[in-house]
DNA sequence: GCGTAATATGTATACGTGTACATCACGACT
DNA sequence: AGTCGTGATGTACACGTATACATATTACGC
């Protein structure tokens, strides 16, 4: 930059200011010193700048597993928005495994970074106490807490449940059974808990035997679904967690002989492309991955500029997007057994 | 840190020896000065170093489009890698973007990355000079040329593709069509030219108008399909650029009332969990995520201990999983028309 | 023409680290 | 006993930037 500088005949204040593109600074001046970047090829040396004020103009971005499609589309969305603002994204990945958690919190704190999304929810609070403790502004996914530096956005699976059961109910299913996630999760209880009060407010009871754990994965979803309709009174609708568990569900079911939507209906959340690829689409709960990392990127950008405030609890909507996994209720005790 | 030599009784110097765990220093000392960063939770600041020394212990990953489930995996391996070395992981998104990739690189060049792994193969070459003339090691993928800080790991698509059109004159097929990737990037090429003389090696004569060209995704793959399928004369078997193209020729087929594999045998390219999931299971050939990071990191680390050294041609082997897309080839004239 | 405000530019500095070099302690060998 | 070698520790420095502060230049009113 000096070096800059001295080719422009200026001082490598008025060099940063322009690279800053700070008002007072006289147009030619600003003209002469952008040629002179342009000739040289400059670019700024970013470590300088966070060694010196702490800031790297990094958020991290804290996911639990690559692999479900979801999260490729969400950091498409994210990074695109990060990167639009001439920040950087530091990406991690925990597995749902509490070590990589602390590995991958320990990367943010090392690179500075100046907030992090931690899509990864683990149950643990300790592991990210290092993020606060070091006032790295925080925001959660559907934690429902928030506190100095701390913001959440949850996802408000109310009226997206409300939907999914009111739609099931119109196709006169009565035994509705739930795939859900992890059993340590916060996210995977918020969700069982919306699919109990919801399953209430269309006026039906919730079944205990109904409620199976599954892994956030097709192959978790294959396993549950086997369970249910291995069952000697079994549902005729199932709902999963995601579309991946929805997507296992529907494989088993149709691996046993069963028909979707005849013999069982299947909804799913998140509304992944490949929903819409596999046979039959998949009914499902849309839930928007660019809203959900605009939400994201805004609140952490709001905790970095109030850093002593208290953060804010966000809220994303869910939609029903009705495709052919859903059908009207079978004929009771029809087919098999 | 001085914070923590002033705790411990100790120089700057020795903390700093003790973190980089250089043998020289008392084991008594050592047990003093870990237990002092113990108690203060303390973690190196990474922007130091790298404004000294220039690097930042991080390796630059780019890639062009992270829907295709293949990066997720890929990324995934990668990242375990890296962060397994103690480096880290910076990655960027191009989405088959001049723009994005010329950004992407920018970004790599602020963060002063120690190397960049470029999957995206645009054909522009001009795009990554700037990693060059910065002495950024760089390793490309399947694009065959070397040079100075420059190494490349090509697919080694020959075996792969002899195995996989062997496999299908086994089953009788002579009519064989390929949908490839984008006109423009260089792999898609090697790709579809290594397909070319595969063919000529099993004997038979390639046909132009069986050659159509994709975008590496499910539509691509639809539209090609429906193309081919709509010849007078069409094949019996397909090779696709990637699975995600074979999955989209599939569903294109399926809908046009085409069984697979009764009349039509689809072979896809990579091993995307994906293709075990979809109906029927798809024949593909396997591109292993890990061995590819493996060997990505790698050369990545040779290139940086010997920056002035000319790099290295890598390879990596493909090879044929077969699953239910391909049957024998049907007899003439059965069918449609 | 001169003082003063406003505008534009220059100077100096600190951030935290790894390392080269200097220093120190101490035992061994002549 | 004195010299040297070796192992262990301390001292000092530079990397490139943004900004506070100082200074120079211009504009302008009287």
């Amino acid at each position: 930059m000096r070096g800059i500088a001295r080719l422009a005949g200026v001082s490598s204040a008025t060099v940063s200011r322009v690279i800053n593109g700070s008002p007072l600074v006289r147009p030619e001046t600003v003209e002469k010193v952008r040629k002179v970047i342009e000739e040289v090829k400059f670019f700024p040396n970013n470590s300088a700048t966070t060694l010196k004020y702490g800031r790297s103009g990094t958020y991290g971005l804290i996911i639990p597993d690559i692999t479900n499609p979801f999260f490729p589309e969400f950091i498409k969305s994210f990074e695109g928005i990060v990167v639009g603002n001439d920040k950087e994204m530091l990406m991690a990945t925990t597995d749902f495994h509490s070590g990589r958690m602390q590995q991958s919190i320990r990367r943010m704190l090392i690179r500075k970074v100046d907030g992090v999304a931690l899509l990864a929810s683990e149950i643990e609070t300790e592991s990210f106490e290092d993020l606060i403790q070091n006032r790295v502004p925080l925001v959660t996914m559907d934690r429902g807490h928030i506190g100095s530096g701390l913001s959440d956005v949850s996802i408000n699976n109310k009226s997206g449940m409300d939907q999914a059961l009111q739609h099931l109910k119109d196709l006169r299913h009565k035994k509705i059974g739930y795939i859900g996630g992890f059993a340590g999760l916060t996210i995977s209880e918020h969700r069982v808990e919306a699919f109990m009060r919801a399953l209430k407010r269309v006026g039906l009871v919730p079944r205990p035997e109904f409620i199976k754990v599954g892994n956030y994965r097709i192959t978790g979803g294959m396993t549950a679904m086997t369970e249910l309709l291995s069952l000697k009174d079994r549902p005729t609708a199932v709902l999963a967690a995601n579309d991946l568990t929805a997507i296992g569900g529907m494989r088993a079911a149709m691996k046993m002989g069963f028909s979707i939507p005849e013999d069982l209906s299947i909804i799913g959340f998140d509304d992944i492309e490949l929903s819409d690829i596999v046979h039959p689409p998949l009914t499902t709960l849309r839930l928007s991955r660019h809203e959900l990392a605009t939400v994201f990127f805004a609140a952490l950008e709001r905790l970095k500029s109030n850093p002593h405030s208290k953060g804010e609890q966000y809220s994303v909507k869910t939609s029903l997007v009705v495709r052919e996994s859903t059908g009207p209720a079978p004929k009771q005790g029809r087919r098999l057994n």
